[in-house]
DNA sequence: ACATTGAATGAGCAAATACGTATATACTTG
DNA sequence: CAAGTATATACGTATTTGCTCATTCAATGT
């Protein structure tokens, strides 16, 4: 196990679902609001100023591709990050992206 | 800079946009295709086993997110991968995949 | 059993996106 | 300048996906 790359056709396909689950705003301003702890769906629902329909929707996305687990509690639903790996991911992309935006701000300036 | 999280709306949607950069089969092809150094279009479309238009497309959307940096060379332009995140991204979803299927593994065979 | 509350789902619509075909652009060479 | 080659783009289409509204499901309390 982890010869990592090359990739298959496989093993490329699910990356990329993995990819385009965490491409998704909502889904984006869910996970980093579970990043201090678990919230049932009302929390998160008035947290991120959408409908509980579509919070709902959006939930059971992450709880398919295990970014995220739950824990029934009468008739609350608590979800919580189920993977560490989410949080590095923000932050690797973050970090990538200040750079990006440094380098083209000095860019920038240097055309003054 | 670096407050890191909670990310504010815009800083979201940029993010997003990053993975979702990330979350198309073909593009992840381009980008594993380049790990071992820069190739042009024809080489690329070779490789990879598209149209030349659709790989032209993709590569373009990966340039667009600085993902890709690219250099002309008379007719030919030769393409490389600009951000030295991108594989340490890749890596961790598959270490994290790779675990999440060890993890499905291990209860399939505790249900024997 | 019924009403109430929190969460999930179905239907329909609008927007985004990936793709192929065809065409255009850029550069080189005769 | 004409022809040829490598890359980029325009356009049309099919599929996917995110959203809302309405409804259903699940659990609790009366």
């Amino acid at each position: 196990m982890s010869r990592q790359f090359p990739l298959n056709d496989q093993a490329i396909e699910i990356v990329a679902r993995r990819f385009a689950v965490l491409a998704e705003p909502m889904r984006l301003r869910l996970i980093q609001a579970l990043f201090d702890g678990e919230k049932n769906v009302t929390e998160l629902t008035a947290l991120t100023g959408g409908t509980q329909a579509n919070i709902s929707r959006h939930l059971q996305t992450l709880i398919a591709a295990h970014v995220l687990d739950r824990r029934k509690e009468g008739l609350q639903v608590f979800y919580r990050v189920a993977d560490p790996s989410i949080s590095k991911l923000c932050g690797l992309v973050c970090g990538s992206l200040e750079k990006t935006l440094n380098q083209q701000a000095a860019h920038f300036d240097a055309g003054r």
